[in-house]
DNA sequence: AATCTATTTGGCCAAATAGCCAAGTAAAGG
DNA sequence: CCTTTACTTGGCTATTTGGCCAAATAGATT
């Protein structure tokens, strides 16, 4: 999975870089432009060190670039299209969001 | 995160929900139309009770519902538009894709 | 009812992921 | 050159996820 070279390994890298919930909000967050790593320790409230481990695995997936200035390195979304790849998420599922297909998890489900 | 109902959760329980082969595939396969479950084991080639437990997974993020007729259960998207979603994902990162940001891991890498 | 097929669930182990801490590197400033 | 600030990396645990097997459930068939 290190290189992913083909389509569908590059989807799951991208999906998987977005599913989680600090890396999510980092990606929120340089939609309004790029911001330091400790910018972002900040905003996530986790050790910087595992922030940068976040920020390096959205590199790998393509989702950001860094530039260093100084002693702070910058980081910025490469694409500019999440908000509407957020909505795109949102409009994967039309209808109910609280209970999707509630009895999913009741034992001898379908009837 | 059992219940996804605020908007961050539910995106995360979708973007996961996609972010792994076998299920990238089931979804893939059911673009074109329902598919039994052990439909869906032949396809992705795991023990049938792996695949379930990844179809269960879908259904709780609200991307797929379930339907039984008869002995079998039949799994079909929630949403018609998976495909410009995939459309929508590859655009994400809009150029070289073999290697991304290519010193990404690389030592000391900003420069 | 006994059996067969299709599926789900529970239990358990292995692999992947996420977190923290400590140590290392890099640029800036004294 | 020593220190400080900003990051990254390595190492270690803890949690989560994925997979298989065996057992349970559900409807169809005999």
């Amino acid at each position: 999975m290190s290189n992913p070279t083909d389509r569908p390994a590059r989807r799951i890298a991208l999906l998987k870089a977005l599913a989680h919930p600090s890396r999510l909000a980092i990606a929120d967050a340089l939609q309004s432009g790029e911001r330091s790593v400790c910018d972002l320790t900040a905003l996530v409230g986790a050790d910087i060190s595992t922030v940068s481990k976040h920020l390096r695995l959205m590199r790998a997936a393509g989702l950001l670039t860094a530039e260093k200035r100084g002693l702070k390195v910058f980081y910025r979304l490469k694409c500019p299209c999440l908000l509407s790849f957020f909505e795109c998420v949102d409009g994967l599922v039309p209808d109910s969001p609280a209970k999707p297909d509630a009895d999913a998890r009741r034992p001898g489900f379908p009837r």
